[in-house]
RNA sequence: GGUCGCUUAGCUCAGCUGGUAGAGCGCUACGUUCACAUCGUAGAUGUCGCAGGUUCGAGUCCUGCAGCGACCACCA
């Protein structure tokens, strides 16, 4: 069998036919009995299902290679391992998607209606839904297909219905009015957390307010005083007084004599709906102002000057003007000083009615040209200054937001977030890195309420009628009538979720909640959740609270926040930038295994994993030749092994020899470390110590000492001690390295031969994991390997150094070595042979000329090399070795003595030159030992 | 503005509780010894951002500075 075995791993061979092996095999799947009455203990991780929409990248493939490795690794510890695939409906997302399919054809949603519509995304999804989870599966997810959900599946729409319903019972879910981010272009509103800041250069433009003639009497005494106040900032007697704003003067006079106060904005456009302007109550420059009326240009409309704590008095001229129906601050000032609320945008952010006629209509880009011009007009405009600021877009069309005032639906989180707060604080659950916790902190104990309605058709409707005699009416059931006045026609809500409500869920919607199911008493509360930091707060705090609202207790208690996937400029890959690498591309190219490999490898805590997309090749070189590496080791091995049945390593205990015992501790060691690393989240370290000790160690080592007990030849007791050496480490090399690359190591594991008395477990997959902990362990084997490894090294580095020929056997003379040391060597003449030519080992100190090392034990070799190399040849090399060096040296002593070097020349010129110099000698010196060395005995 | 993080070999980055600097890729030389050239052997390369401090000893702890980045935030 072992002759089918390629020369080169090709995983296009055996990766599809090893997954499908696993599937048919049903190793993904864990029935709830399995807990229930077998008593085994669960392990459960809940996918972040990806959108129906998307299509597998670099992300997804660090996400649940992520995932997947610790699944695999607990599977093979015993546990239940259940890993729960899916995916989400992504209101926005896949609305905007099927929206521009049918701007394709001419249309928009409207003309289907709102039912043609739903159908249609259906049939979209469904078509389209399921490919990315196809494509885990080619990357080797072995996820439990037979829980596979949807949020929009009737079971989890089912328990979002109950949810809301639930939390309104409690007064948690409220409708209310309130400034909400509003995307004019997907028409609907958006979470906070759904508009996103970003930095952009705009203006600050300073407008001048006229105030009524009444007012001009305060505004002349706040005049005077605001001038005072300048005053006595600009003396500075304190120092700090100037810098610290309050100095500037708000209150002007046009020519003609009339008053004036100047604000700031960056929304010029919104003036038309001010309904005041603020000032801070303690502001002494601005307080005979309060109460003064203002004529709010353009519009004729007669505003109050009101005092609020929220101005700072300090920015600007510390006067604001106040727009309600348009800024979330001056809704709040408004509800404090009773101003009134104007809308003056509607829905798609263009200027409506209730302004002046020039501006209706105008959208709000347009509206800000015309009242700057307009403004300019009446010298209204005080001035304008660059101003860079945070301006929030739309997370899925990046349109900018517009606040505006809205009646929406929204839960009061502040309760919910109590006890998922404490859970953090008090260590229940634990964040990977630590940092995260403090992150989760803050935003917990700032959480504000959430604005959970949707102005979409895609995605779980609203569960609340409303009756024409003013009833509201929020039930599990769709209801028939209404309960209070018997009316039929009730109508719906039109408004949907947000999608996050549904996949807050998650972790116990998918297991049939809210019935009593024996998935939920088996499976939930699951254990790590492996994501991305971005969703932080719009999915994972959200699920906690969930899961203690509903279940009494967290979904989970660790959580694993993994990088970002980023190009080799740092830059983070993406779809806009075509920076992206199309994980299926490298699995076709290089095999799952080395892109698994590779991402691992790269995943240390905290850390971003950077790709090169334009040298593919490159960037997963590395997995690609490790899985490589194990292919061939594991061919060689099953040739040298043939197919005759291997005596267990424990059996033949008293037969092992210094190699075996000293491989067999090792690799109980590397089980230590790669589950003390796994359970630390510590990917990277477990992934780059299995390929050390595995390449490093059985490979470079063990293979190479033990290549030559495998013949027919042999000693009997010690091919069979080395055959069975070679399975036992083989069997845990592939078990350890199983979760990470497990194709390869599952194709070679299945054709190992067996110890006969031994039970052969039905795959790898399966296998139990061999931590270490009853492990081999022989200290004495290991250290006097470690010196037989430095005494081939040493060999090796001087017969490169001498120029020794590779034909060349030669003798080496230890002296000062362990007792252990030499009876070890004297054992090894094979290998010894094998690994540096050595062609013989004498305990005895040499003669003569040759080569000299001492070993870290203190032990020393000597080398002889008469009649080995042509030592008048070697010498003379080594003479005009030294000459060059010396009269290089002499060139650079030479410039440093000289002063006008020294001085004028930069300094680090001069110190590299230093530097050099004393380099120059070092070498020099080696130079001269070594000659004398060859001196000594010779000519 | 607040909070947090980063700055280590040519490149991308590890380095957990302080003890003589590491990996991968790349580079140099040699190598067709029958598992692997996606390989082997040997080798070169770092004042661990800068300046102080604690310590017998600091890349590792503390302080300040500089540069970069992330997240949060209502400064009009």
């Amino acid at each position: 069998m072992s002759q089918e075995l390629a020369p080169r791993l090709d995983p296009r061979a055996i990766e599809p036919e090893r997954y499908r092996a696993w599937q048919d095999g049903g190793y993904f799947h864990v029935p709830a009995s399995a807990v229930l009455e077998d008593g085994r203990d669960p392990y459960v991780i809940v996918i972040p299902p990806p959108n129906v929409t998307a299509v597998l990248h670099m992300g997804h493939g660090l996400n649940n290679t992520v995932q997947d490795v610790l699944i695999r690794w607990r599977r093979m510890q015993g546990r239940a391992a259940v890993w729960v695939p899916g995916t989400d409906h992504a209101g926005i997302a896949t609305q905007n998607v099927v929206e521009r399919q049918l701007g394709a054809e001419g249309l928009h949603r409207d003309d289907l209606g709102r039912e043609k519509f739903v159908d249609r995304v259906w049939d979209f999804v469904n078509e389209t839904g399921p490919v990315i989870l196809d494509q885990l599966k080619a990357i080797g997810a072995s996820c439990d297909w037979e829980r596979t959900r949807f949020t929009l599946d009737p079971e989890l729409s089912n328990a979002v219905r109950e949810v809301f319903v639930h939390l309104y019972e409690k007064g948690l879910v409220y409708r209310g009015e309130y400034i909400i981010n509003w995307c004019p272009r997907c028409l609907t509103a958006l979470s906070n957390e759904e508009a996103e800041g970003q930095e952009t250069a705009g203006s600050l433009w300073h407008l001048r307010y006229p105030l009524a003639q009444e007012s001009w009497g305060a505004a002349e005494t706040a005049y005077e005083a605001a001038r005072a106040a300048a005053e006595e900032a600009a003396a500075g007697t304190d120092g700090t007084a100037a810098g610290h704003g309050a100095a500037a003067v708000g209150v002007g006079r046009f020519d003609d004599g009339r008053w004036y106060v100047t604000v700031s904005t960056t929304r010029p456009e919104t003036m038309l709906g001010d309904t005041g302007v603020a000032v801070h109550p303690e502001d002494e420059r601005y307080r005979a102002l309060v109460g003064a009326e203002i004529e709010l240009p353009l519009t004729g409309r007669r505003i109050p000057v009101v005092a609020d704590e929220y101005v700072d008095p300090a920015f600007g001229a510390g006067m604001v003007k106040v727009t309600p129906a348009h800024d979330v601050n001056d809704f709040e000032i408004a509800g404090r000083t009773d101003l009134e609320i104007l809308d003056v945008m509607n829905p798609d952010a263009t200027m409506n009615d209730a302004v002046p006629t020039g501006f209706r209509g105008a959208d709000r880009f347009e509206a800000r040209k015309r009242v700057l011009a307009a403004l300019e007009d009446d010298e209204l405009l005080a001035g304008r200054e660059e101003h860079t600021h945070s301006v929030p877009h739309c997370y899925r069309c990046d349109t900018v937001v517009e606040p505006r005032l809205s009646d929406q639906w929204f839960v009061r989180m502040k309760p919910l977030a109590e006890p998922a707060l404490e859970a953090a604080r008090d260590g229940t659950i634990t964040f990977t890195p630590p940092h995260w916790k403090r992150v989760y902190e803050h935003w917990m104990e700032n959480i504000r309420d959430w604005c959970i309605s949707r102005q979409l058709w895609w995605g779980h409707r609203i569960p609340v009628w409303y009756c024409a005699c003013g009833e509201t009416i929020v039930t599990r059931e769709d209801p028939d009538a209404c309960p209070s006045c018997g009316a039929t026609d009730l109508e719906q809500d039109p408004d949907v979720l947000d999608t996050w409500f549904s996949s807050q869920l998650w972790p116990f919607s998918v297991f049939g909640w809210p019935e009593k199911t024996d998935d939920l008493e088996a499976f939930y509360p699951g254990h790590a959740m492996v994501t991305a930091p971005e969703i932080l707060f719009f999915w994972v705090a959200r699920m906690i609270m969930m899961g203690y609202e509903f279940q009494g207790e967290a979904p989970f208690t660790q959580i694993y926040l993994h990088g970002t996937v980023r190009d080799a400029q740092g830059r983070k890959m993406s779809k806009s930038l075509g920076n992206g690498i199309d994980p299926l591309d490298v699995v076709n190219r290089f095999g799952a295994d080395a892109m698994r490999y590779t991402i691992v490898s790269q995943c240390a805590v905290g850390t971003d994993i950077s790709l090169d997309h334009e040298d593919v090749e490159a960037a997963f070189a590395n997995g690609r030749n490790f899985a490589n590496k194990i292919w061939n080791a594991g061919r060689f091995a099953l040739l040298s092994l043939g197919d005759d049945p291997v005596r267990s390593a424990e059996d033949i205990e008293a037969d092992l020899e210094l190699e075996d015992r000293w491989i067999l501790t090792r690799t109980a060691a590397a089980g230590r470390a790669a589950t003390a690393a796994l359970e630390r989240f510590r990917l990277h370290e477990a992934a780059e110590g299995l390929y050390h000790f595995f390449w490093g160690e059985v490979c470079d080592w063990y293979l190479e000492l033990v290549k030559g007990r495998l013949g027919s030849e042999v000693d009997p007791a010690s091919r069979e001690a080395a055959r069975a050496t070679l399975v036992a480490v083989l069997d845990r090399a592939f078990r350890l390295l199983h979760p990470i690359v497990p194709f390869v190591t599952s194709e070679l594991w299945a054709r190992l031969p067996w110890p006969e008395d031994t039970e052969r477990p039905s795959d790898l997959i399966v296998a139990p994991w061999p931590d270490g902990s009853d492990g081999f362990e022989d200290l004495a084997a290991q250290e006097t390997m470690a010196e037989v490894q430095a005494l081939v090294s040493e060999v090796r580095r001087l017969r490169k150094e001498y120029g020794i020929p590779e034909g060349e056997r030669i003798v080496v003379h230890v002296t000062g070595a362990p007792s252990e040391l030499i009876a070890a060597l004297s054992g090894q003449s094979v290998a010894l042979e094998r690994l540096a030519r050595i062609g013989g080992v004498e305990p005895a100190p040499g003669e003569g000329i040759g080569a000299h090392a001492v070993l870290a034990s203190g032990a020393e070799l000597f080398v002889p090399l008469e009649g080995v190399i042509d030592i008048e040849r070697e010498a003379g090399r080594l003479r005009d070795e030294v000459e060059r060096v010396d009269k290089q040296l002499h060139a650079t002593r030479g410039r440093l003595s000289n002063e006008k070097f020294t001085q004028n020349a930069p300094d680090e010129v001069v110190r590299k030159e230093r530097d050099k110099a004393a380099q120059l000698e070092e070498q020099g010196a080696k130079l001269r030992d070594k000659l004398a060395g060859l001196e000594a005995g010779g000519s």
